[in-house]
DNA sequence: ACACTTTGCACAACCGATTGTGCATGTTTC
DNA sequence: GAAACATGCACAATCGGTTGTGCAAAGTGT
C-alpha cells in the first residue's frame, strides 16, 4: 500500500522506528557498523526493519556525500550490430560484477553527440568513461581529465588514454590469407584480384586492416592496386553504391572480397542479388561476425573480434589504473568459417 | 590544467569568482533567474564565467534537492538481436529528446535478475521504469508502485501497468497467410504441413502467435496438429534439437516453417545445413527481423515489429500518465519479403 | 574504591544544489 | 514628501545519506 504522497523511507524514518540515530542506521546499512562498534543486536534490529519496510538507500544522496557515484559510463556508436551490442552486454555484466552501475549512450559516430554524451555522463559523475569506437576519443579523454575522471578507449585507439583494440592488422592479414587459400583451393585465378570494401579511410582500424590485407598479399607475391581498396564508410547503402561504381569499369566480378563489417556486407549482398549474381560466385571474408549470417551462409569467412577478452582487459585496466595514456592492448580476433 | 586534487567547480566557486551568492548562481544556471529577478547583466556575467571555467552541475546534488533524478530506466532481456537493440537505441533517443537520461540493464530473461535490476534502478530513483520482454512484469510493477514510480511494459504485457506490444496474433496470422500463399504459388502440397517452431509456450506473445497461426490455417480450411507446434524456447540450440527430434518421426521436411524469432532461425538453418538440406527446400516465415538475413536470403519472409512506433507510443504514455494499469496498445508488425 | 580502557552509540558538519523568504534600494503615484 | 510598489539580490533551510568526533556507561586492573 504505497500512496503517491508517501515519501520513500529514509534512514531518519528507520531511526525513529528503531529508536536509534540516523548515523547508526546509516552505519549498519552501509556495512561500516563493525568498525563503528555498533552492537550485533542493534544491527540485526535495524537490518530486519530495513528489510521488512523495504528500505532502499537514495543513491543520489550517497553519491553526493561520498563523492563517488558508483556509475561507470560508455559511449558507443550504435547498438544494432552484433559487435557493439555484445560489447554493451559484456560491459554491463562486468560492471555489475564490480558493484558498478553501467550506463551506455549511443552517439552515432558523431563527434558532437560523443561530446554531448560525455558531458552528460560527467555531469552524472561517472567514475570512469569508456569511449568505444569514438571518432574523436582524445577530446573525450581531455574532458575527462579536466573533470578528474579516468577514461579508456575501446575498439579505436586514442593517444590520451589507454586503448584496448583488436589486432586489426594481423587479423586482416590472417583473414586475407584464408581468402587467398580458399581461392587457391578453388583453382580460381588471382588475376581477378581481391576487392577490399567498407570502413572509413580515416579510421585507425580500417587503415590497419588495409595494411594487413596488403601484407598478406605481398607475402603471397601479389601486388595490390589502389583501385581495389574501397573504404566507403560503414553503411550498407554506401557499400552498395561503391560496388556499383567499381563494377562499372569491370566486366567480371572480383574473385574475392574482403568486406570490412557486416553492415557493408549487407550492401554487397544486395548489389549482387540485384545484379543477378549469386553470393557463391565470389569468395567473401568479412572482418566482423554475425551468427545468423554464419548459419545462413557457412562458406562465409569471418573475423570475430574477441569481445569477451577485450572487456576483460578493459576492466583489468580499470581495476588497476596507472597505465600510461598511450598504452595499447591488441586482442587477436578469431577466424570463423575457415 | 586540471589537477587530480582540484575538486570540480561548484556554484560556490562561481559565486566567489562573480562576487555574488551561490543561490544567485544556481538560479542563473538553472534558468529560474528571470522569475527571481536577477539582472540580465549579472546573469550574463555568471553564464560567461560558467562557460569559460567549464562548470557542469552535479546531478546528484540536483536530483537530491529536486527529488527528481532525470533518469528513466529500462530492463531488457538482452542486447544482441536486432529487435531488442533497436528498442534500446530508440528508447535512448526519445529519452534524450525529453531531457531524460536513459539507463538500460540486461536481465537475460531471468526473473531474479529482473528484480535485482529494478531494485538498482529504483535506488537510483528513476522517474519511470520500462520492463521490456520481462518474464515477470507484474512484480516489477509492484516494486515500482511501492516506490511511487511509474512503470510500463513493452513487448510483453502485464496486468499491473499499461503495456505496449506488437499485435502478435494478427501479425502471425498475416505471416501465416503469406506462407500459405507462397506454398500455393509454388504448387506445394499442404498435406506436408507447416511447422511452428520457437518461442516459449508460457509467454503471451508465443501463445498469441500460435493462435494467429492456427486462425490463418483455419481460414484456409486447414486443421493444425499439436505435434506441429514446437515452442522450444528462445535459443538456437534448442530449436536445432527440437527440429532434430521432430524430424525423427518424419521422412520429409515440412513444406514450410513459421519460425518464432531469428535466434530460433539460426538453429533451424544449422540443422538444415548439417542434414544436407538447402534452405530453399522449405518456405520460411520468421516472426522477427534481421536485415543481413534479409539481404542474404531474400525469399525469407519476415514480420518486422514496428519498434519506432512502439517506442513512440511508449513515450506518449510516459508523457501523459493516468492510463489504466491494464491498458494494452497493440502495434501491427510489418511484413517483409512477401 | 579509583584510574583506565573498552563498548556503544549520538551529534553535527558536511556533500552541492534548490527555493521560500526577507530586506535593502530605486521608482512611481498622488 | 510619504506611501506603495518594483527591482535585485542574499540568507538559510533543505534533500538523504556519510563520517570525524565526543561522551556516557560498562568493564577491567590494582
Amino acid at each position: 500500500m504505497a500512496s503517491d504522497s508517501a515519501k520513500r523511507l529514509t534512514i531518519y524514518d528507520l531511526a525513529r522506528f528503531a529508536e536509534t540515530s540516523p548515523s547508526t542506521v546509516s552505519a549498519v546499512l552501509n556495512g561500516s557498523w563493525k568498525r563503528r562498534r555498533i552492537s550485533q543486536k542493534l544491527a540485526d534490529k535495524i537490518l530486519t526493519l530495513a528489510q521488512s519496510e523495504g528500505y532502499s538507500a537514495n543513491m543520489q544522496a550517497r553519491a553526493l556525500r561520498r563523492e563517488r557515484s558508483g556509475i561507470i559510463g560508455m559511449i558507443l556508436p550504435l547498438y544494432d550490430n552484433r559487435y557493439f551490442s555484445s560489447i554493451a552486454q559484456h560491459f554491463e555484466a562486468q560492471a555489475r560484477k564490480r558493484g558498478l552501475f553501467a550506463i551506455v549512450a549511443c552517439t552515432n559516430r558523431d563527434p558532437a553527440q560523443e561530446r554531448e554524451a560525455a558531458r552528460m555522463m560527467l555531469a552524472y559523475r561517472v567514475e570512469c568513461l569508456v569511449s568505444t569506437g569514438a571518432t574523436d576519443p582524445d577530446t573525450i579523454s581531455l574532458m575527462c581529465e579536466e573533470a578528474g575522471v579516468a577514461s579508456l578507449n575501446l575498439d579505436l585507439p586514442g593517444s590520451k588514454a589507454p586503448s584496448i583494440i583488436s589486432d586489426n592488422r594481423d587479423g586482416a592479414r590472417r583473414l586475407t590469407l584464408a581468402i587467398l587459400d580458399r581461392l587457391d583451393a578453388n583453382g580460381a585465378a588471382h588475376s581477378d584480384g581481391v576487392l577490399f570494401i567498407g570502413g572509413r579511410g580515416e579510421d585507425h582500424n580500417t587503415r590497419e586492416r588495409i595494411e594487413g590485407f596488403i601484407k598478406a598479399r605481398t607475402e603471397r607475391g601479389l601486388a595490390t592496386r589502389d583501385a581495389d581498396i574501397l573504404p566507403c564508410d560503414y553503411a550498407a547503402d554506401k557499400a552498395q553504391v561503391a560496388l556499383e561504381a567499381y563494377m562499372r569499369h569491370r566486366t567480371r566480378l572480383p574473385a574475392a572480397m574482403f568486406v570490412n563489417s557486416t553492415i557493408a556486407l549487407e550492401g554487397i549482398v544486395r548489389w549482387l542479388q540485384q545484379s543477378g549474381h549469386q553470393l557463391d560466385e565470389v569468395t567473401v571474408g568479412c572482418f566482423d561476425w554475425d551468427p545468423l549470417a554464419a548459419a545462413l551462409y557457412p562458406h562465409l569467412m569471418m573475423a570475430r573480434q574477441s569481445v569477451e577478452v577485450m572487456i576483460e582487459q578493459l576492466f583489468a585496466m580499470i581495476d588497476d589504473p596507472a597505465q600510461a595514456p598511450g598504452t595499447l592492448v591488441e586482442v587477436a580476433p578469431e577466424l570463423i568459417g575457415i
